[in-house]
RNA sequence: CGGGGUAUAGCGCAGUCCGGUUAGCGUGCCUGCUUUGGGAGCAGGAGGCCCCAGGUUCGAAUCCUGGUACCCCGACCA
């Protein structure tokens, strides 16, 4: 039978595509740039939704939804904001079909034109501020700590699995705050839950910084950002979390009375992390043998393959082996499907990123042995068969644990400190390229001039950044700190 | 939006240039037998509006006209 999945050496984007699909995450749908996400791939999702959901709610958030749709004129009332999303916005004009007169099918019906045409959400924001001005009307009111899962519409030129889709799941946090100092902590704070959530969950270590003002969310005053490095050396933009002073409040008039009771505009927040996480976790740990997962978010930690096949000894064994893994809160399944073979399911449990693997064999069971396989490492070894339970809990914490080592080994091995233009074209010219280090004159102009020449935009100003005395790399204009720039998705 | 490509079985493809039996191949699926410690073998079987609409022709997957959809590259993109 032929490799399941495109080397990475050979295809990168093509090994990205294959893994997606025979690991049975996500496949094209009739719809233009908008995936089905399978069960698989959903339980994955799931696994990060109740985890961040958690994270929300220890720091004081509580869920809420509203409306798929937005009237035309919400989006046009805050002007950085729309000038952002304008030209990727999908448009509902009608709200009712009828037969074809003249033959089959049905049609638009020309007479059920909307008087306002509705905006799909590319993002919440309006209609979560249109809605604020009720709530908000004292200071007893703030802070408003909101957030909801939802799916939005980004019409998109091009789009890929996960990465880019034009209709995509993610929760977005919309915050109220009395100052703007506190508004400023909620940004800090959120940045900070992301981090937390991409390097204890996903295994996939983050800058923490922030965006420039290019590359700032449309209508933020900042925009904190979370980047990963993936293993092609390009960065991906994993979480946001956006300070939007008092723009949204302006433009809604969300006000509200002071102690003093003088009337102010509150300050605001929003944050985002969508089904994109997905995309990165599998550009952070996955092999030419397939998906890796972490334990953490694994929809199956454990499985156990009976080998050669089943029969009644082994269901036995593994069913009292099962129970023993659930009580630890191991999640665990048996793969004793009579039809497929044991190579078969070995490459199976590689392909799906299964962490541990527990083979039940026959012969190693009459010694009292058993094998486990972790697919981090690929390493397999033959442990008796008492404490086996200890071993594999053990072993599941090792694997996250790994996982996260070996990828910020891999980060810092390509993360570059670079004082030249020379240079820097030189580790955009390698392979794997990675982060580069260097200092820019902090004007967009330059910012511009570095993208068009060399595809690399700044990622962030990183949070930890020290004062450095240095000469943009173009320019050699005067910098006071070292920026992140890199290629990105 | 510019450039290129594709549309034939669940999936991946050949056939189309040069019209002509019953439209093939691989894989997957179903049945049976033999196998079974790293992606099994053999045999039998099911599965097709050949993207859509018109046209040419005795005859169209194949030629012509028009349309639609998707993919890739670029531009674009919290």
């Amino acid at each position: 039978m032929a490799r399941a999945v495109t080397p990475r050496e050979e295809d990168y984007s093509q090994w990205y595509l294959d893994i997606v699909k025979n690991a049975n995450l996500a496949s094209n749908s009739a719809v233009r740039g908008c995936m089905v996400i399978k069960p698989y791939g959903f339980g994955i999702w799931e696994r990060m939704q109740r985890q961040l959901d958690d994270m929300f709610k220890e720091t004081g958030h509580q869920n809420a939804y509203f409306p798929l749709f937005i009237p035309k004129s919400f989006l046009s009332k805050e002007a950085a904001h729309i000038e952002g999303f304008a030209k990727e916005c999908a448009v509902v004009t009608h709200y009712r079909l009828k037969n074809d007169p003249n033959g089959e099918g049905v049609i638009v019906d020309p007479e059920a034109k909307l008087e306002e045409e509705l905006i799909v959400r590319p993002t919440s924001e309006t209609i979560i501020w249109n809605t604020y001005r009720d709530w908000v009307t004292s200071y007893r009111d703030l802070p408003l700590l909101i957030n909801q899962w939802a799916n939005v519409v980004r019409w998109e030129m091009r789009t890929r699995l996960f990465l880019r889709t034009a209709e995509f799941l993610w929760q977005e946090g919309h915050t109220a705050h009395a100052t703007a100092e506190e508004a400023q902590e909620e940004t800090l704070k959120m940045q900070e839950v992301y981090a937390t959530f991409a390097e204890e969950y996903m295994a996939m270590p983050v800058i923490r910084g922030v965006k420039t003002e290019s590359e700032r969310f449309a209508g933020a005053n900042n925009t904190y950002t979370i980047e990963a490095l993936m293993q092609d050396g390009k960065a991906l933009q994993a979480g946001t979390s956006h300070n939007l002073g008092q723009n949204f409040a302006k433009a809604f008039e969300v006000k509200f009375a002071n102690k003093d009771n003088k009337e102010e505009y509150v300050h605001a927040t929003s944050w985002g992390v969508s089904t994109r996480l997905i995309g990165g976790l599998i550009m952070t740990h996955s092999d030419d043998e397939g998906l890796v997962l972490p334990p953490k978010l694994a929809p199956i930690q454990v499985i156990i393959v009976p080998i050669p096949k089943p029969n009644d000894e082994l269901d036995a064994k593994a069913q009292e082996l099962m129970a023993e893994l659930k009580a630890r809160g191991v999640r665990v399944s048996y793969d004793n499907d009579d039809k497929k073979r044991t190579g078969f399911k070995f490459a199976e449990s590689e392909l799906k990123g299964i962490p541990v693997r527990i083979g039940l064999g026959k012969r190693d069971l009459e010694k009292g042995l058993i094998e486990i396989a972790r697919r981090d490492t690929k390493e397999k070894s033959s442990l008796p068969i008492e404490g086996i339970v200890d071993h594999v809990v053990g072993l599941l914490d090792e694997i996250q644990q790994n996982l996260f080592d070996t990828a910020v080994k891999f980060r810092e091995e390509h993360s570059h400190h670079v004082d030249t233009m020379e240079e820097f074209k030189a580790i955009l010219d390698r392979d794997i390229p990675g982060f580069i280090y260097a200092h820019w004159d902090g004007t967009a102009e330059t910012e511009k001039k570095i993208k068009e020449m060399t595809k690399a935009t700044i990622r962030c100003i990183p949070n930890d950044a020290k004062p450095e005395e240095g000469k943009c790399i173009l320019t050699g204009a005067p910098s006071s700190q070292r920026v992140i720039f890199a290629k990105a998705y």
